[in-house]
DNA sequence: CTTAAATAAATTGTCGACAATATTAATGGC
DNA sequence: GCCATTAATATTGTCGACAATTTATTTAAG
């Protein structure tokens, strides 16, 4: 079930099942944003020597979930506002342009499968039309195969290896439910769409609005969000 | 002279400090690409332990010069043709971006330094026409500005803080002295303009052509070298 | 009481050694 | 003589300890 990364395989050594404890409680938020981490204490808490922490904290470093300064400590990172809306600036450009790359490299049996995906998505769409989590999955698991049919490795590597937890740790902490959920579906059908038809100019396009879309939403969000709470404020 | 990356703070520490000799090393071929790498080997020649080699390792991996695998070691990356071209596409989709949003939020003062670089460039324009050392460091100087000038810190990290030397990298080891200078100069005037015009569409379209030309230029050229080598191998 | 300097505590960076795994060399069977 | 198995070697992963730096606390001065 869980999305396995092409870009990470298999964790074998202990590091790297630490990372992956780690980097789940950070997305999750166990571990608060914006905290600091300590490295005796993490270590303690994990059983493991420090030595083993700081290779899991350079790997969360990569995944840009850690920061860390000299001399001085690691920190998970901020959710801002202004960092998420910068995300999703990335993710257009690059999405976009893995859209259209996969529009001109993917197999037929690689769209035969991004065609299954949202056949199954589409029969759960009824039952599920207060329910948004699965549907969360659902787009991740999307955008995640168009990605990965770009079959662009470094493409691959910056949006599933890197940015994609970044991604989910700030859906799951701004809590957004989607509420775009069946018109983001009708997107994924016309982007499949231009793929299938090896479009890749329009593919890219559509990808790009798709995601534009979702960041225009939160946009809109945010400015209600704050015009709430300055009403509140009165 | 040298390119402060504002994403990686002054070296302090000694594994920060091996990291940038290792990461010259590697981009300017003295430690040959795809080469596998001696931990103890290279941790005695530096006279450091091998902890802090490894940490110096994993900075080099975060911007892709050398991978790693579980038990196995690491090794230099290699420098592929299809490596080259999928990171032109990466930078098309990225810089173009950066443009866009470089022409939205660059201050008035960052366009006008802007423009004197590239007034520089144009006054050595021609006394170089058959060196082209300099103009690549113009261009890298160039590319560079504009992508701080998005201010956007998540393009700035990942152009900036793990393409650019990667791309440097692949410059020197395939012996590119453009031979567009000219050419790209002029391209290089005209996303200015769009920039100061704030006209962010067309500085990403400017942007974006500028790379691809650079990118078909280079499959024209690698076209042309394995047609030469076809009729030699006769 | 507030501010500055000095001291103490804690944290990070670096080191060398040992354990686990992978690679190479040697041995034996066919 | 060639391939599979086993032994030997080398390399990577992990550990605990010490050095260097930062942060917190205490002390002293104004």
């Amino acid at each position: 079930m869980a999305l396995v990364n092409p870009t990470q395989p298999q964790a074998v050594t202990t590091a790297d099942k630490v990372f992956e404890q780690i980097q789940h409680a950070i997305v999750e938020g166990h571990i608060p944003a914006g905290s600091k981490i300590s490295e005796p204490g993490l270590a303690k808490q994990f059983e493991i020597s420090r030595s083993t922490l700081r290779e899991a904290l350079n790997r969360l470093e990569k995944c840009h979930l850690v920061e860390r300064k000299a001399n001085v400590g690691s920190r998970v990172v901020d959710c801002s506002i202004e960092g998420l809306l910068e995300i999703y600036v990335v993710r257009e450009a690059l999405e976009g342009m893995a859209c259209r790359q996969a529009a001109e490299n993917m197999s037929e049996q690689e769209i035969a499968e991004l065609k299954s995906v949202l056949a199954q998505h589409a029969k759960s769409q009824d039952l599920k039309d207060g329910v948004s989590y699965y549907q969360e999955e659902g787009d991740l698991d999307f955008h995640y195969k168009v990605i990965v049919g770009s079959h662009n490795q470094q493409l691959i590597n910056i949006l599933c290896g890197q940015l994609y937890h970044l991604v989910r740790m700030y859906r799951i902490q701004f809590g957004m439910n989607s509420p775009r959920a069946t018109r983001a579906f009708d997107e994924h059908l016309h982007i499949v769409e231009a793929i299938a038809d090896r479009d890749g100019e329009l593919a890219e396009i559509l990808m790009r609005r798709h995601i534009a879309a979702s960041r225009k939403n939160i946009e809109k969000k945010i400015a209600l969000q704050s015009a709430h709470s300055s009403t509140e404020d009165n």
